[in-house]
DNA sequence: GCAATCATACTAACATGCTAGAATTATCGA
DNA sequence: TCGATAATTCTAGCATGTTAGTATGATTGC
């Protein structure tokens, strides 16, 4: 099988997309899938890419090991795709895993938002409030990076609010996919006090513990987001899966 | 720290509880794997217990390197628990975990199901009912094995029938802890016959197109199983996380 | 008898050698 | 010039050697 490298590859074959390991935590394998999977999730890994092992590597200063479980990892998460003697190469996009990806969160959170709607504390209430007020001030301050990291960190606290440990995990886990598209797009002040307000609708009917209202305000909110990724397989049509 | 093995524990140190591997397939590691699980989820292998890496090898006739992998794996299920520099030991039931599972899977199935009934075809009900029409035989016929398997069959057609093609495993995936304990519970003539109405209800409400009386089944049929589960915390202390 | 200490026998984690097979390139024939 | 074939150079997968850290059991001191 052949799978092309993009051509408009300079000389970046020395790794400068990769994080030290000392960035992260835990055991060498575990770093350096975290290492690799940041380095494929902001797209300093192109889809369709090769990964070169060796060259991984000797940019991070471990052997073999390390690497091979970390790609293993990868795999299973559907980042890489490895082909048997062949090679490993960064896992192209797939409307169809975009799709899949947001159908799972969309399943969990609303699940979550209906259920935090009857059990969700006052203190909570309040965390989910101070959010947004932080959210509120990255979108005014035009700070987007932040803005995604608090979105993020909004979408985890609701998970977490229900006691469920690993639930947060297994929704982030598919939602891989919506994330490395969402690279693509460069956030725009008008979606982005949309996306915003959308928060407002969610955060407002958990705490007016209204199930039904919960579920639509988390549906509407994903569903803006999947119309802003649609558009994605026409504009950048060499980075998706023929399909 | 100590994991205590189970102290009846007789001579049974040579393992008559793997399946060869080319009962698999796959590479060796993927193999392993599959044989591992499939002793830890059918309680071959017992909660709490010390895997022994070597014996594994031994048994399977494979070295330690598609072993350390399928471990690697279970571990990031959440089947074994692995203490650095010390040992790998099953994970004992947690009914965290449990509830966490089922949780997952109701919440996924209900999404499913909700919009299934909006876009099922008139083959797919056809095949769910011939699903059915099999769970009643093996209810008549007493072959619970069978039942149990045809469950699973008609909650991945389910899931399947949507389109998405990853979903069943994360909600399977999910789900191992809950199919763990259900080995503890001896199928009881009655409850199978009720679950077997549950399962008419669930597929009658799909079948009608009716999104809530499919969620509601839904529900209702998960929601049965875990009150079965429940129990087995005061029957069996010995097999759950101390808590 | 009992607690503290030390030696031993385990383990996971990591490094590295080896092999079969795939992709690529070079060579050859028309 | 072009197509087929052979040689080379990749890779993943597997086996195995090494190391550091943990638990266990023996030994010692009291």
């Amino acid at each position: 099988m052949m799978q092309e490298n993009s051509p408009s590859d300079p000389a970046q074959g020395s790794e400068f997309r990769l994080r030290s390991l000392d960035a992260y935590e835990g055991n060498l394998a575990r770093r350096t899938y975290a290492a690799l999977r940041e380095a494929i999730l902001t797209l300093r890994y192109k889809p369709g890419e090769a990964l070169r092992k060796q060259d991984i590597c000797a940019t991070l200063g471990v052997s073999r090991s390390p690497v091979a479980e970390a790609i293993t990892r990868l795999s299973n998460e559907g980042l890489v795709d490895v082909v048997p003697q062949s090679g490993t190469f960064v896992a192209r996009f797939s409307m169809e895993e975009i799709r899949e990806g947001a159908f799972l969160r969309e399943s969990i959170e609303l699940a979550c938002a209906e259920l935090l709607a009857e059990i969700i504390t006052d203190e909570q209430i309040t965390e989910l409030r101070r959010n947004l007020r932080l959210q509120k001030v990255m979108v005014e301050e035009g700070d987007f990076a932040e803005f995604y990291r608090l979105d993020g960190e909004m979408h985890d606290l609701i998970i977490g609010f229900t006691g469920f440990k690993q639930l947060s995990t297994i929704a982030k886990t598919g939602w891989l996919h919506v994330d490395r598209a969402r690279q693509l797009i460069l956030p725009m002040p008008g979606r982005v006090a949309e996306t915003l307000q959308e928060h407002y609708d969610l955060v407002d009917a958990i705490a007016a513990r209204d199930p039904q209202a919960a579920r639509k305000a988390m549906r509407a909110h994903l569903g803006q987001l999947m119309k802003s990724l649609i558009p994605l397989e026409k504009t950048h049509p060499e980075l998706f899966d023929p399909s």
